[in-house]
DNA sequence: TTTGACATCCAAAACGTTTCGGATTATACT
DNA sequence: AGTATAATCCGAAACGTTTTGGATGTCAAA
């Protein structure tokens, strides 16, 4: 069926090994001989076979990405960006990207880092939504399994990672609202166990404090980082005998489920009560009203995240293993200084 | 490094050939032996080396998706969720799924595809978006390359897909406005290329037709597809001298972004003007107001091209190769019936 | 004429698996 | 005793590539 270095080998009068050679460029094949041999490869339309290719070199030039789903309907707008980043720059230097979707810290998803680990799968991983203790990165460490994180941890292994300082980033929308005027400014924290969501939650607290705010704990509660998640806690918010004047979601999907519910108990969103978000996917400039968010350059991410994996994976240690990007702030429609009358 | 085969026959002392059949369950090999190999097998860690197993086989046990992706910034929600569907069910049957991202209709995409007909790469693939007169499509068939389609298309070779009755969720969402008591709806086409796009606007206009309603062409505007499109495009509309009392977008996002617009104009979506979507994203539950919608399962559309692929791949063709699934309303705050002194 | 250097080529092994076609031994049947 | 039958096993080839370690021949320098 498909043209092997044999046939060329016949076509030509020469052995399979010149024929690899001269193919391969090497220098101990007359380039009279190389010139035929590329020439009736061309015209047999050889390509050649990746697997055996694979089995000889022992490396799969596939990377590995294990996405942590939840649930069946699964939509995170994060995802279809980053895999855009990471599949482009993979591309990019011949690198095919094998995807395996697992919920997080289920036995399957375990399974899968310990097919990785034990070779021959792919050659490395891109490993996203660090989580405390991550176990993933554990077990990357102990076997000296190439992978880089998009997010730090706080595991006692050191590690590649590509990260957006979250703390900076929450700072940066505390202070906006402290300077609007705001001092009694709720959270909508993502899950504990996720890394980006404690950054997130800690520099909120302690960017209060800095600022003599205090944040009493019922003025911290926790979503989902979904919509509907956000929609749902946001009504304790509300609820509060003397409600907070802002609201900041530690994520996008979040926020945008709290516009929603905000809006339906008849507040307007900017004037009656500021909310902010975190990503700036590209929803969030459409929302009503558009969204004040942190500015996250996924792709941009998704790429040097790949990149530096590659390197890894090609021996040539990356000489800054720990890329921490500064975010910057967006304000739209959504933030607002208090009503005055409060 | 990795346990072998070989390892396990010198242990048990017997021949590759034997471990081979004896882990492979052959009844030629004594349940003794085989007992044994077993055992062995398992106290060494023995992992079959995938690649080697692929060179013999002369299969990849991996499914193909080449993902059509739009500009750097790009995120739809789509995808996360089509990918998780495909992704498990992949996984269920023992398959990897191998992604690329491309630019639709671009070299590097002819390219993809040129490489999985050329066989030894994947098994089968998954395409999405039909186009019209599909290349990929016609090149698939052409070389009678194991592939589903998520969506149909109008080229002469008959091949499997899955497709959401696109036709039918238009004429519910027409329907639904006309009953309101609507006769000017605007209507927002995705791109003229998309098949998904032609069923829903070739549906819109002959609803209409069928309702003896007609159409002006300046009613009909194009998108892009994305809330930035849907924006943009949404002006046309509102700028019209006549402007109409429903507007029906081609999908959720660009239905976001005429949301967006229309009310910065000062319009109240559902009283001054109806608005509708298709897809019913996760997000359109959560827009302000929430929006009306067509509802696709695309999880499970998801599912069900990866298992019909499957299929087709292990030599089994599936009884119905042609799943149209019919899709529903969903009725939101975003519609209402139009402004009496209009 | 020998020596060495160089240019060009290739046979064989290797990567780890599966499969083909027997080979060997024991068992049962004439 | 001889012969068929079944139960176990295995050597070798195959999948398509790359690499190792020469082999062969040519030419120039000593």
């Amino acid at each position: 069926m498909a043209v092997t270095l044999k046939d060329i080998a016949r076509e030509v009068g020469v052995s399979v090994t010149t024929v690899s050679r001269g193919l391969a460029g090497y220098d101990d094949v007359a380039a009279e001989t190389r010139e035929r041999i590329q020439e009736v490869a061309d015209q047999l339309g050889y390509h050649p076979n990746l697997t055996a290719r694979r089995l000889q070199k022992q490396r799969t030039d596939t990377l590995g990405f294990i996405m942590p789903t939840f649930g069946p309907r699964f939509s995170d707008p994060f995802f279809s960006e980053f895999l855009a980043g990471i599949g482009n720059e993979a591309a990019g230097y011949g690198y095919d990207l094998l995807v395996s979707t697992h919920a997080p810290d289920s036995d399957r998803e375990r399974e899968a880092y310990a097919r990785a680990v034990r070779g021959g799968w792919v050659d490395g991983l891109i490993v996203v939504r660090t989580r405390e203790n991550d176990e993933r990165i554990e077990t990357l460490c102990a076997h000296e399994f190439p992978f880089v994180a998009f997010g730090r941890t706080d595991c006692n292994c050191d590690f590649p990672y590509v990260d957006e300082d979250g703390a900076a980033g929450m700072r940066l929308i505390v202070q906006h609202f402290i300077d609007l005027g705001h001092r009694r400014i709720g959270f909508i924290a993502p899950p504990p166990g996720l890394m980006f969501g404690r950054y997130r939650l800690r520099s909120f607290l302690s960017t209060m404090a800095a600022n003599n705010l205090e944040t009493p704990p019922d003025l911290v509660v926790e979503g989902d980082m979904t919509q509907r998640g956000g929609a749902e806690v946001v009504e304790r918010l509300l609820n509060l005998a003397e409600r907070p004047t802002a609201v900041i979601a530690g994520n996008d999907l979040m926020a945008i489920g709290a516009l929603n519910r905000i809006q339906q108990r008849g507040l307007r969103v900017g004037q009656d009560l500021a909310v902010a978000g975190f990503d700036d996917i590209p929803l969030s400039a459409y929302t009503t009203p558009p969204l004040t968010t942190i500015h996250q350059p996924i792709y941009d991410i998704g790429r040097r995240t790949c990149a530096m994996l590659i390197e890894i994976i090609n021996g040539r240690p990356p000489a800054n293993p720990h890329i921490l990007l500064t975010p910057e702030l967006v304000v739209r429609e959504s933030s607002g200084p208090p009503r005055t009358t409060n």
